[in-house]
DNA sequence: CTACAATCTCTAGTCACTGTAGGAGCAAGC
DNA sequence: GCTTGCTCCTACAGTGACTAGAGATTGTAG
């Protein structure tokens, strides 16, 4: 599997590919002759796995610890909980955060009705200095 | 009104003020003779602006076109709308896509009670191939 | 006079990629 | 054999919005 499969096959870009190797989140792929990455299935899962992570909001950090925690089958998952219930309250502070953010800006829009700048509730709730 | 002044008054580290002025967010000011920079109380209304456009989340270019737009009074402010209703359409965005996400992570972690990484609900989640 | 704080410039680091330049390899069609 | 066009290679610069550090100078309090 050349590193363009790998790519279609994980919907993920083969620059990004090559990054995830350089920053040791992928392992580096055997060569061939001449030089091209070969990757075989568990390449497919690891990736996979780097990708969802990512998606799921989790730091380049987060994954290579979980992937580290995910290679020692016996071990307590306690640390991986840890790292999933820390994001996951992350998640929740910045939730909570943005929905406040859309509020105060909800509120901007509905207040201008006026035609100029001058007047503009907009640009005078952002001269507020503070809010 | 010195750099540490204006820090002070606007709660902006000075590296930031340095900063805004060298993207041409804040104007440069006047020196003194021993080169350092002296604000006036129009600089801190700038830069208050400046960081409660940050703290609602506009980009610094949006911050730009405001200023832009705040310096012509006499215009519409259509212009000023339609980067707020953008920008509040993105945060709405960004809301569900991050309700989404919590979801799907308070899911991973109230499945999991195992004790092994083998069984682990979270490390298996974060394997399947896509949510 | 001597500390120490505040300021100055310049540069590099952060995060997670993305994009570009400039080249080499490889299969298919002519 | 030759050309076309795709994939692949390395290496480095750029993104956004700062943040942090080195190393020098200036201002101020005791």
């Amino acid at each position: 599997m050349k590193i363009g499969e790998l790519s279609r096959a994980t919907a993920t870009k083969v620059t990004t590919i090559r990054f995830y190797e350089e920053i040791g989140l992928l392992d580096r792929p055997v060569r061939t002759e001449s030089n091209r990455r070969t990757y075989a299935l568990r390449d497919v899962d690891r990736l996979n796995f780097v990708r969802n992570g990512r998606r799921l909001g989790f730091s380049i950090e987060e994954i290579r610890s979980l992937i580290a925690l995910a290679s020692e089958p016996g071990r307590d998952c306690g640390e991986a909980m840890a790292i999933a219930s820390r994001h996951l309250a992350a998640v929740e502070e910045r939730l909570g955060q943005l929905a406040a953010l859309r509020d105060e800006l909800a509120a901007m829009s509905r207040n201008c009705d006026r035609q100029r700048i001058a007047d503009c509730r907009v640009i005078q709730a952002i001269a507020r200095p503070a809010a």
